[in-house]
RNA sequence: GGGGCUGUGGCGCAAUUGGUUAGCGCACCAGACUGUCGAUCUGGGGGUUGCGAGUUCGAUUCUCGUCAGCCUCGCCA
């Protein structure tokens, strides 16, 4: 092109005066005086500010934002009462000498303001407009600056980046996967890789020894604020190690990219918690540690408590927890309602209370307790007066999920995260099975080919006692990652599966390919694979991970921009041997 | 599939117990202006209040349905 830049619009300082250059950008602003016109120049790096006089360039005066330009010109220093020190190049201007419009625009749909409050849906459809915002745009250089980071660190440690296939062999376990129809095999589909898991165990099998990969996974659920149909995971996956292996390399990339993108310095090693003690003491295995407000257990005094639910929720088993918030006995009733409602979302029959005033208990569920329930939420919870005490009653899992959430209601509502903080933590000692009561069956707690730490009982008994080497890597509250140790023996996978209701010719059919390199010569090995998307959200403190996506689905799965999916042609439909039953037009 | 919130010029918002011509800021268009920096000043154009029914003399406002967006439970690691 002509007029090709020599700097960019961020980098002219007072000591470029002078200087003839050449600037090209986006029009942003621009200020008509009349005899004098500026016209703000923008591009990724930054704003220079244009001087044209009208009189001398009437180009100048045809200028509407977004217009891109080009720009010949010379930098002259600011006379010192016009200087913006507010700006990194408030020193300098550029005296436009001649001007080259390289492309029109239509009138935005809205206006490129850092501070733009315009409907995300609108955004999203102009996201080429929207991206010009310095705010959005950090976001991605953001998420660059992390790919960076961790491409650079795993390459240090000697991993090898191999890619995996896309088009792959469905699975039906898990989450639905995303079919693509075969035109060479009609009647046959491949599926998208919920994640590699299968082909980074075989790397394993092939040699690799260390392995990692940036790459997409497609999960054809519901999406959520913090969940996209097509996202990216760091994924890798180490030979010959134990948990500890595998800690150690993601602490290293993650103390890099929390001191590298945010100059947060975190220690490593990461503090651990196990997947029991999360449960009892933030009821979530998530926790988010940046506040107080730990769960207690009640349940021997409520055994024999006057309170018939306390009474009732441990005499069939269960379990019955309280929860102190601090300060707590100034919420209204109100308030209290909120976080009962919270407690039922969460299967809770409703929410105990109790308020601990300067003359005692009061209000709630207060007179039907007696001298060893007070005494235990005084000893145990550290409850005072002014504090609000709630409960939970009923099996341990539901008990401790209600009030791990109402815990977080409170966390949030009352203010109590400390946001500067940056908590990451490993939550390890997951069960590897979680009974299933719909189905009446075990299933995987993470998938079916992690390493049981025990023997396995014979099936049909009760497998909740058995443990693995099952890890989440946990920042803020916030499920970033997970793993584990694998299965390497053929013997043992074929056990696992024997558990899970998973017939002999149903595993040769779904995974035979696996299990025949399971039979050469698989190394012990294990890994992790950590949501990319995720960690840039959390590191850019957004609400959603549309905010550090380029181009991100809505909540129904539509793309704002392409409008994807749609029909395809019938010519497609037929050349793949499929039809599909007319949507109903009424 | 369930629950909640939202929908008014291009964008962001307002409109009293249901009331007469739906208002404001920004943007847009035209004009003025030699030092602005989210310029300023003057004037102007632009709306089937998401859509459809209903109640009413009268609906942006009330009811029902529907569509769309967001959050969420289920689902999903």
């Amino acid at each position: 092109m002509e007029n090709q830049r020599t700097h960019t619009c961020g980098e002219l300082r007072s000591d470029h005066a002078g200087e003839r250059v050449v600037l090209n950008g986006w029009v942003d602003t621009i200020r008509d005086h009349g005899g004098v016109m500026f016209v703000e120049l923008r591009d990724r790096y930054g704003f220079t500010q244009v001087i044209a006089d009208p009189g001398q360039l009437p180009e100048a005066g045809e200028l509407k934002p977004e217009w891109v330009i080009a720009v010949v010109g010379t930098v002259q220093l600011r006379p010192e009462e016009n200087r913006n020190a507010e700006k990194p190049t408030g020193h300098i201007d550029l005296h436009a000498e001649s001007l080259e419009v390289l492309n029109r625009s239509k009138v935005p749909p809205f206006e490129v303001e850092p501070d733009s409050t315009t409907r995300e849906e609108l955004r999203l459809e102009y996201r080429f407009i929207d991206m010009r915002r310095r705010p959005v745009l950090r976001a991605m250089e953001m998420r660059s600056d992390v790919a960076r980071i961790i491409r650079r660190e795993f390459f240090d440690l000697g991993f090898m980046d191999v890619e995996t296939p896309i088009l792959m062999k469905t699975s039906p376990e898990g989450a639905r996967d995303f079919i693509v129809p075969s035109r060479l095999h009609m009647g046959q589909v491949y599926g998208l890789p919920q994640s590699p898991q299968l082909f980074k165990q075989t790397l394993m099998v092939c040699g690799v020894d260390r392995y990692f990969q940036i790459c997409k996974c497609f999960r054809d659920e519901d999406l959520r604020a913090d969940r996209q149909p097509e996202f990216t995971q760091l994924d890798m996956e180490m030979s010959f190690v134990c948990q500890d292996d595998v800690f150690k390399v993601i602490e290293q990339v993650m103390v890099a990219i929390y001191k590298e993108v945010l100059g947060y310095e975190v220690s490593a090693p990461f503090p651990r918690v196990t997947y029991g003690d999360a449960m009892t003491r933030w009821g979530i295995d998530k926790p988010d540690t940046r506040f107080g407000l730990e769960i207690f257990d009640l349940s021997d005094v409520a055994s024999s408590s006057e309170f018939k639910v306390f009474r009732g929720a441990v005499e069939s088993g269960g379990t019955v927890r309280g929860l102190v918030l601090p300060g707590g006995a100034e919420l209204t009733r109100k308030q209290i309602d909120e976080a009962e409602a919270v407690a039922k979302d969460y299967g809770a029959r409703g929410l105990a209370w109790l308020k601990l005033t300067d003359e005692g208990p009061a209000g709630g569920i207060s007179k039907f307790l007696g001298e060893a329930e007070f005494a235990a939420i005084a000893e145990r919870g550290g409850a005072k007066a002014g504090d609000l005490v709630v409960f939970g009653a009923g099996t341990w899992t539901t008990a401790l999920t209600a009030l791990g959430q109402v815990r977080l209601h409170f966390g949030k509502t009352r203010d109590l995260i400390d946001k500067s903080r940056h908590d990451l933590l490993w939550v390890t000692d997951f069960p590897l099975f979680q009974w299933n009561a719909e189905e009446n069956r075990w299933q995987a707690m993470h998938h079916m080919f992690t390493a049981p730490r025990q023997e396995l009982p014979e099936p049909g008994e009760d497998l909740s006692g058995i443990t693995a080497d099952l890890y989440d890597l946990v920042i803020d509250g916030s499920e970033i990652g997970s793993g584990s140790i694998r299965i390497h023996r053929p013997e043992e996978q074929a056990r696992v599966f024997e558990h899970l209701g998973i017939s002999e010719a149903e595993a040769a059919d779904k995974f035979g390919w696996f299990l025949r390199a399971l039979d050469y010569g698989a190394p012990p090995h294990g890994g992790i694979a950590l949501g990319l998307d995720r960690i840039v959200m959390l590191l850019a403190d957004s609400a959603s991970l549309r905010d550090v996506i380029a181009f991100p689905k809505l909540a129904s799965g539509v793309c704002p921009l392409t409008q994807s999916p749609s029909r395809p042609d019938a010519s497609q439909w037929e050349e793949l041997g499929l039809d599909v039953a007319a949507p109903d037009e009424s």
